[in-house]
DNA sequence: GAGTTTGAAACT
DNA sequence: CAGTTTCAAACTC
């Protein structure tokens, strides 16, 4: 039966019951008629290519992460499992909220539904669905019983699902169109940029003939006959990917699979959820696949870039597609599944939030990839301008959510980098999978992937060292990159994370944000010297002795942060603030004129920043940017970015007359980093919730950070001009988020 | 695009 | 810890 109906129920359905629904005619009747559809496929579907080609490199996990792979898993599944524990009859119970139902739309899986509402009936099935689906997980995310983490995700979701759940009818065509739209994609995810989620894709496809046609087939088929077969499946394709982090994840989602078989659909949902819901935390985000077995291969592709994520990876992936799909076939997946909760994260700053509890990533990998990835979102749809801007727009805020979250790790930065840090494992999707479509379109579209994904030309260093930016930020080496005997590639892993290791070994934050939010080791009593963007340090601090500290060669300019007592730089005259802690407010500088005219920015000076806010007054709160950047991270477009820049400020511009010329306002050099936006950002204008979990976050007990006193600090808090100039900053970024609304 | 400059990273 | 070398990005032409 499943084999032969059609395609798209099959992947609609991935519970029996599901697509006992979808085979009746009313199912059809309601799919052809549901008008959404078509519109919705069709702004999906070009989001997720845009998405996915936006993806840029993947973040791996950093070498700390790495090594504690498994016990982050562990971790997340411990945490998850928690939470299910404390509440598995919640779980349970979930699926019947509207949370759940919500999560369910989110998914845009009818399994979750299927699972959810009828576990019993199919005790089996759904407990191979949970198996299968993450979705079930996603689920469980959404029940309101999972902590705050899942809820936020729940609000991700409700975001997302707010419109499906309005009808449910709708939802089902709605659901039945993405997946139409996925499936008409389906050659296209089947071509995996990433060669780990083509391979588990071609070994799922091998493996079950329906999903040669696509997903939505393999999803249909393995459903419910095939829950051993799944799972064989997943393990066969898990194993075919070689992927140690993908393997321990399969074999997770086997384990919890074969526990909810024992205990039964009734504790599968709960089970499901809970368990998966740990493994899948990262999974849900990206996709929403259909398919359990899909999307856990593509999940573990999108592992292997965000092996350590944690919580992180699920922001990560949710938003790091839509940033860094640039290159990104397997992103596309993802991207396709990230893509449509990154619309609905549209509708909310939520999606935001969710990022806030999550892990903070390196924002080094993030920085570079993802202003690039907006810019390249932009620019990837040129000829559906609005589209483009929908998507950028889109794509922008949730960039700045990741970005932010990011950002959020950098700021506990060290600390995360520690704990959990999260390292965004790169893959090159493009470069595993050259034949991907979407890179094809990269290709087509003048370099500004290029630009925006350009990396390191890494000669002598194999990229295994510091001086290569990729494994610096964390990321594993892509196309754009021009570097020679390269080992940064997950076909290296054990290399990378060898040598990572070593290096970490000698020191600690070697991979830790080069910025700091707050150079005070006080972070706490220092919020309010934090709070000014000058708090922002290197965290080492430069050592220039020619170029001023004026030019990208320093550090702390690169990174758009001020010089500080830790730098043993002569004559500095860093535009962000000098080390002897004159802060030279980039508006009121020279340099930061010059800064503001080379990159076409305007200077401001708190005079106009005032004005600006005052002009401008809701659009920090407004953007999601502010919740995201708390972090540090920027929204800056690396000087790589330029175009993005472009893209972005005229984006702006246009969309925001806030800002009131189309000039973005930015004090940021362009920094291959996030870093500078940090600055701009100016931990003031971070939004409670952001700081709240910043602080939590991080602060990492002992960064060596923390010894700084922060003099500068102390001055620039004093000047309120200086203040109100950042602040005025930091609105201005904020603004991208703003235009989003405006869609 | 090639060559130079620069400063961080790595090494001693 | 300091000095030197190596390295790759940033910059210049």
């Amino acid at each position: 039966m499943e084999m032969d109906t059609p395609e798209r129920t099959h992947v609609v359905s991935s519970s029996t019951a599901i697509s006992k629904v979808e085979e009746s005619p009313v199912f059809n009747f309601l799919n052809n008629l549901s008008p959404i559809k078509p519109a919705k496929p069709v702004h999906l579907t070009q989001t997720f290519s845009s998405l996915t080609f936006a993806s840029p490199p993947a973040i791996f996990t950093s070498p700390h992460i790495s090594s504690d792979r498994e016990s982050r898993f562990l971790g997340r599944c411990q945490t998850v499992n928690i939470s299910e524990q404390k509440s598995p009859s919640k779980n349970v119970d979930k699926p019947s909220t509207n949370e759940g139902a919500e999560s369910e739309l989110q998914d845009n899986l009818d399994k979750g539904k299927s699972i959810a509402s009828t576990p019993v009936e199919q005790p089996t099935g759904h407990t191979e669905f949970a198996n299968e689906v993450p979705h079930t997980f996603m689920y469980d995310f959404g029940s309101p019983d999972c902590g705050p983490i899942r809820k936020v995700g729940l609000r991700r979701c409700q975001n997302i699902d707010h419109p499906q759940q309005e009808d449910p009818k709708n939802n089902q065509t709605e659901q039945r169109c993405d997946w139409e739209s996925l499936v008409s994609d389906a050659a296209d995810l089947l071509i995996f940029s990433s060669p780990n989620d083509a391979e588990a894709f071609r070994g799922i496809i091998q493996k079950s003939p329906g999903l040669e046609r696509g997903l939505g087939t393999s999803l249909s088929n393995l459903p419910q006959n095939n829950i051993t077969d799944s799972q064989k499946m997943q393990h066969s394709f898990q194993l075919d990917s070689g992927e140690q982090a993908d393997a321990e994840v399969t074999l997770e989602s086997l384990e919890i699979k074969k526990a909810r078989e024992d205990l039964g659909c009734d504790d599968l949902a709960s089970m499901g959820i809970h368990p998966s819901g740990g493994l899948e935390d990262e999974a849900t985000p990206f996709g929403l696949f259909a398919d359990g077995k899909s999307l856990s291969n593509l999940q573990h592709g999108m592992r292997r870039r965000c092996l350590d994520f944690e919580m992180v990876g699920v922001h990560c992936r949710k938003k790091f597609p839509s940033i860094c799909s640039s290159s990104h076939s397997k992103d596309n997946n993802t991207s396709k599944n990230l893509q449509l909760k990154s619309l609905n994260n549209k509708r909310g700053g939520e999606s935001s939030r969710f990022i806030l509890p999550g892990i903070g990533l390196h924002l080094n990998s993030l920085a570079s990839g993802n202003s690039d990835c907006s810019a390249e979102m932009v620019e990837i749809f040129p000829s559906e301008s609005q589209a483009a801007l929908l998507t950028g727009q889109e794509l922008l805020p949730t960039h700045m959510i990741s970005t932010t979250s990011e950002k959020g790790a950098d700021e506990s930065g060290d600390i995360v980098v520690e704990d959990n840090s999260l390292a965004l494992v790169l893959v090159d999707p493009e470069e595993l999978n050259p034949d991907s479509p979407r890179k094809k379109r990269r290709k087509v579209e003048p370099g500004e992937e290029a630009e925006a994904c350009k990396r390191c030309n890494c000669k002598k260093s194999k990229c295994l060292k510091l001086y290569c930016e990729c494994f610096a930020a964390g990321v594993y080496c892509i196309e754009p990159c021009a570097c020679q005997d390269c080992f940064n590639k997950p076909i290296h892993e054990d290399t990378v994370l060898a040598t990572r290791k070593q290096i970490e070994s000698r020191n600690p934050l070697a991979f830790a944000p080069k910025v700091i939010r707050g150079s005070d080791s006080n972070t706490e009593n220092r919020d309010e010297s934090m709070k000014t963007p000058a708090s922002a340090r290197h965290k080492r601090g430069c050592n220039c002795k020619k170029s001023s500290c004026l030019k990208k060669y320093c550090e702390c300019y690169q990174g758009g942060v001020g010089c500080s007592i830790n730098c043993r730089c002569e004559g500095c005259k860093n535009a962000f603030g000098t080390k002897d802690g004159s802060v030279l407010l980039v508006a009121d500088s020279e340099a930061g004129e010059e800064l503001a005219e080379k990159h076409d920015v305007i200077s401001l000076k708190p005079e106009n920043l005032r004005a600006e806010e005052q002009a401008h007054p809701s659009v920090l709160p407004n953007t999601p940017s502010g919740l995201s950047r708390p972090t540090e991270q920027m929204a800056f477009p690396t000087s790589k970015c330029k175009p993005s820049q472009s893209s972005f400020l005229a984006k702006l511009g246009n969309s925001t007359e806030k800002i009131g010329k189309s000039k973005l306002i930015v004090l940021a050099p362009p920094t291959k980093f996030e870093k500078p936006p940090q600055q701009l950002e100016g931990e003031d204008e971070m939004p409670q919730v952001l700081r709240g979990t910043t602080s939590g976050m991080s602060q990492k007990t002992a960064s060596p950070n923390g010894k700084r006193v922060s003099p500068p600090h102390g001055e620039l808090s004093s000047t309120p001009s200086l203040r109100s100039g950042r602040r005025l900053i930091l609105q201005s970024i904020p603004s991208f988020p703003s235009l989003t609304p405006q869609h």
